[in-house]
DNA sequence: GATGAATGAGATTTCATTCAT
DNA sequence: AATGAATGAAATCTCATTCAT
């Protein structure tokens, strides 16, 4: 599979090595992920997460050195993963910031189903910052400032460029958002069963335009 | 079944023994809200909160029998009067759809700060229901679902009356208002300090009112 | 076997709660003593400790918490156990000074004969106490202390009654007699097959004796 | 029996690696001996000892086989090294037996301030020889019985030249010196601080000398 | 010779649960 | 009703050792 790299490295002692921690690594945290999707943080043991992944009990400490590390770690990581994504696709876009914002909702939603373990991994991380003392607050709280600084951002140009209500504050209108966003898969990942995910993006969409649109309505 | 007893009242030992049976599981469910705001479940022992109630280590096993046992009550005592207040608002309210949602979004969002405590420990119990596996789910999905159909109700109404588009689903729309209810108090469990509660609610309304409303926009 | 004690006692369940605590105590520690005298402190499990005194693995924790604080219970137990005993001998001594720490060596010589399994577990416990970060100094060092001013309190009296050298430093004497017991010991716990105990007695009385009266000797 | 490649010299690679070699052990031993003087030896990984020596965590293994092995040598080192030096003393005195001795009391005691680590390590690994089942027992004992030994020689040859007692058993008398040795270093090193050791050497020295003196005395 | 990845045994500790009082 | 002694399962973490590179 590798043999002709292999052949062609002038270190491949060094360089095995190193793709041996990067495999064992990347088999942990899906491993980790997996198992916290289904069970949850507390109920996943690192016996559990090193056999998952094909290798031994040890192996959980042998690389992240701690069952907190390693959670942080995954967090990260997808917190990463998502984020680069979502921005990624914002700069692309030639839309105002309506349909931009509108196009995020669409795909944050449909990638839940796509990516629903990943998803389901993350919200059990994400609620578990939920109790006060919960050590892992500082490592989501920031992630939700950030996301929410992001959609802030696309607002403020929003409102630049006319598309967006003037009125409206920036940064409780992103935590809306945002809230709205988090909410609705929240809810599909505890329910999933009585849940039309289409309706769902639709209306979600809906309540974006409608909110952030700068038009005139006969109530307000 | 033990009213005849009450009403007589010849025993009033046995009256004292009710009392003192309601009063230790009073303080015993007010212990574990406590200490699962604070800890989570998972880091709650029984023992902790039957010492945090004033009592001994071992009682809440001899009141709830498992500690899944107490959870679950926890979980529902909450829901119950939560539920209650929610509907009784509704049902007394005399204005429109539009407003009765708006001024449950507004007394939803509100309620957090004076029961932050039970606020937190409900969404601890709520979250753990993430995991797919996860042993609370058929105590939390159904009080989702109950939740969502009660919006349903109002909608509905609110369409027979006129004052909510017609064209929207009801369901989802419901499961959208819920959504953002729930994701907008999540960030703050996760992030209180960087969050300005008023322009939430201000702004989680406005979204209500136009997601609701009947109303031309020029963008749809 | 204690039934005549129950029939005569008005509280006993109370009292017997506290007999079992503190007969679990009582065999945890003997088990403990036994263990350690026998392989170490690092080396004997809380688990073993729990099995070889009869009852289940966990109870050292339930009972003492850590494994720390039965190792420091422990070694005040054996400590208070052996400075009482030595302390109540001086007291009722009417021996003069040098006498008294001449029998305080036999004595200390011999006990270790009748009490090995307990001298070899303090002594274990005490060379613990060796390394430089040690979590055991603080427990022991104390008591070393304590040891050496107890004889030095006597060397202080021998001096004023005339039969101890008027011109030793009393607390650097104490140090060395303490210090010649356990070295002694010391080697007689790491090597007791070449080791003539009564010649050892003889062999330190002789040293103390000679080593505090205040006679003439032609070389000094 | 290297000594002709050496000389010739025609392989120099092979006269490196044997150096790296010793110069790794030689790393090896004394960061062991390092961390074993500060957290004692079970407490001490042999990850630890190899990267504290400057190289990787499985070099102890590589060069040693396992952890009992790098103990056993550790202390076989210090002890060849200690008795090298106190026999070399001893054979180069012109002095009569108990001023042999008591310089070597002074030596000893000494020697402990200016190599205090390398003390401290080997009191760890002797006093480790204490619990019945010791592994390092068959190791230390043999030591303890040739320091033993040594001495007394040197009393035996006192007996014979008239400087010490006839009427003293060698034997018994030699391990009451080496135990007053070991038994006030073992102070020192549980509690430092307590300490003046230029009055504890003038103190054991006049217990050896008088202990050992064959002149009358007014009390025996 | 040297590194460090991987294993798996074992230790401490926590804790839900059972049961005697 | 209430206490808390006792059990034993399970989890995290450490670490000596083996082995591939």
């Amino acid at each position: 599979m590798t043999g002709g790299q292999e052949a062609n490295n002038t270190k491949p002692r060094r360089r095995t090595q190193q793709e041996r921690t990067a495999q064992a690594e990347r088999a942990l945290l899906d491993a980790a992920a997996t198992l916290f999707a289904r069970r949850g943080v507390e109920r996943t043991s690192l016996a559990d997460v090193g056999v998952h992944a094909g290798y031994s009990r040890g192996l959980v400490n042998h690389h992240f050195g701690s069952k907190a590390a390693l959670v942080e770690r995954l967090a990260r990581d997808i917190q990463e993963e998502f984020v680069r994504e979502i921005i990624s696709r914002i700069d692309e876009s030639d839309d105002d910031a309506v349909e931009i914002i509108a196009g995020m909702v669409g795909d944050y939603l449909n990638g839940l189903v796509e990516h629903e373990e990943t998803a389901r991994a993350f919200f059990v991380m994400w609620s578990a910052a939920i109790p006060r003392e919960a050590a892992l607050r500082p490592v989501m709280a920031p992630d939700d400032a950030r996301f929410r600084l992001g959609v802030e951002g696309v607002l403020r140009n929003g409102q630049k460029q006319g598309s967006v209500d003037p009125a409206l504050d920036p940064a409780a209108t992103a935590l809306t958002i945002v809230g709205l966003l988090r909410g609705v898969v929240a809810q599909y990942l505890v329910t999933p069963a009585t849940y039309d995910l289409a309706a769902a993006i639709e209306s979600s969409r809906r309540f974006v335009r409608r909110g952030l649109s700068p038009e005139r309505q006969g109530r307000e």
